[in-house]
Formats: structure tokens, C-alpha cells, sequence
DNA sequence: AGATCGAATCGATAGACGTCAATATGAAAT
DNA sequence: ATTTCATATTGACGTCTATCGATTCGATCT
């Protein structure tokens, strides 16, 4: 009798898994990127951003009506996207303005790209 | 004298606020957009989406030990990233498999152009 | 049908988040 | 100095979120 030994397989192995894939994003790679995302994803701060970028920069002064949130509601999202790199403030008399980093937007859109 | 019944101000007007731009994102477009980037903004599911992107396809029973989650855990942020349309799932027998839509991480990058 | 095993759902819990009223801070004008 | 006005901070409240243990669901194999 030929072929002693060797185990049957019913019908077919069942193997689970294949891949065996290295990730390419570090675990604080991921921490600091879902960090900007989430200073982002925000439907507040997203119209903030496009009236900023909009109007090339915007008063704080406007924003409350704009947004039809209360001025402590619009400071807070504010604070949120500066921290966050993605808009800059400037003091002008009693007034602050901002305008968006573009360079900022556009990286974010970059690190979606090789996720 | 010349020059009568003109307003004199002291120094400057205090202009606020010269532009008066209309925003060119609607409430419910920043709401949608808004919803997905949320899917994406977070630690476990930007390396979830790195691993299968990686892999090209990922079956669900190895995730947990690459993420270092439970089992329950990765099910919901599967579900989560398949419902934001950022993944497909495929059932192959017992096991579930997964794949990117490149597509739409692309769609993701665009919209936040011109935000 | 019954057993097995992978994956989804349920229930509970701790922490984060968006919102606003009230108050504090800061800067300019009087 | 005092007043005024724009913005920031504080405190509180309700809602959402990430997590896991326990259970259920579904598909395959015996």
C-alpha cells in the first residue's frame, strides 16, 4: 500500500489566514492623525472652516449669527481648530480674526491617501 | 470756516466686519461630511483601514490580536467603517473578509479640498 | 438533528463631547 | 480709573462613544 501515514483531509483544510501584512501606521501614527480628523469632523467647525476659507478671513464677531450658535458654543469649536493647527488667530483692537492653514488641509487630505 | 457740520471721529471707525460672504457648504452637506470623517476618526479603525488596505483583503478573525481589541470591539468598529461606506464585507464560509473602497477614502481627501 | 466555531448583538460602564447661561478676562475709549 | 464691549473660561447637563463580558446568530461539518 502506497502513501502510508498521510493525513486525509476531508474536503477541504478550512485555512484562516493567508495574509500575514505588516501595518504601515503605527499605533501613535494613528493616535495623532485621528486626533486632526477629529478636530475636523465636526459639521460646526467644518462650515467654520469654509466661511473662514471662504471670506480669506473672518471676525468672531460674525460667526455666532452665521453658525446660530451661541458665542461660547463658537469660541469653543474656535479653540478646537487652532489647537488643532487648522486655523490661526489674530488679535485686531478688540477683535479676533482668523484665516484656515491651507497647507494644514491639504496634509490632512495627503494622510488619507497611503492609510 | 470750511468744512462745517462734518462728523469728526476721533481716530478710526472700528469698522466690524467688512466681508459678508455666503458660505458655499450647506448645513446638511457639512452634517454628511461631517458623519463619515467621524467613521475614520479614530485610532483602532485609521489602522483598521491601514491593515486591510495593506493586506488587500483582511479576514475579520485575525483582527483582534493586530489591534489588540476584543472580538466584540473590532465587530463594531467593522461595522461602523462598513456603514460609512469605507468597507466591504464578504462572507466566505464561517469567516468574514474585508476590503477598502479606495474610492471613497479618495472622496474623503477631495471633499476636504474645497471645504 | 446536533455539535462546533466565527462573528454579531446585547447590556453595562466609564469617559468624552456639544451646548449654553453665567462669569471672567482683556483691550480700547472716555 | 472707569466704562464698554468682544472674546474666553467655567460649570453644568444631556448625549454620544469605546470598551468588554455574556449571549445569540449563522454557517459548516459530523
Amino acid at each position: 500500500m502506497w502513501h502510508t501515514g498521510v493525513v486525509e483531509r476531508t474536503v477541504f483544510p478550512e485555512i484562516c489566514c493567508p495574509p500575514g501584512v505588516e501595518p504601515t501606521l503605527s499605533e501613535a501614527e494613528a493616535e495623532s492623525l485621528a486626533a486632526v480628523l477629529k478636530a475636523v469632523a465636526d459639521p460646526v467647525r467644518l462650515r467654520l472652516l469654509n466661511i473662514v476659507s471662504q471670506a480669506g478671513e473672518a471676525c468672531a464677531c460674525d460667526l455666532p449669527a452665521l453658525l446660530d450658535r451661541s458665542q461660547p458654543t463658537v469660541s469653543h469649536h474656535l479653540k478646537i481648530l487652532v489647537e488643532a493647527g487648522m486655523l490661526d488667530r489674530e488679535q485686531r483692537g478688540k477683535w479676533a480674526w482668523f484665516r484656515v492653514r491651507p497647507e494644514r488641509l491639504a496634509a490632512l487630505g495627503e494622510a488619507l491617501r497611503p492609510v
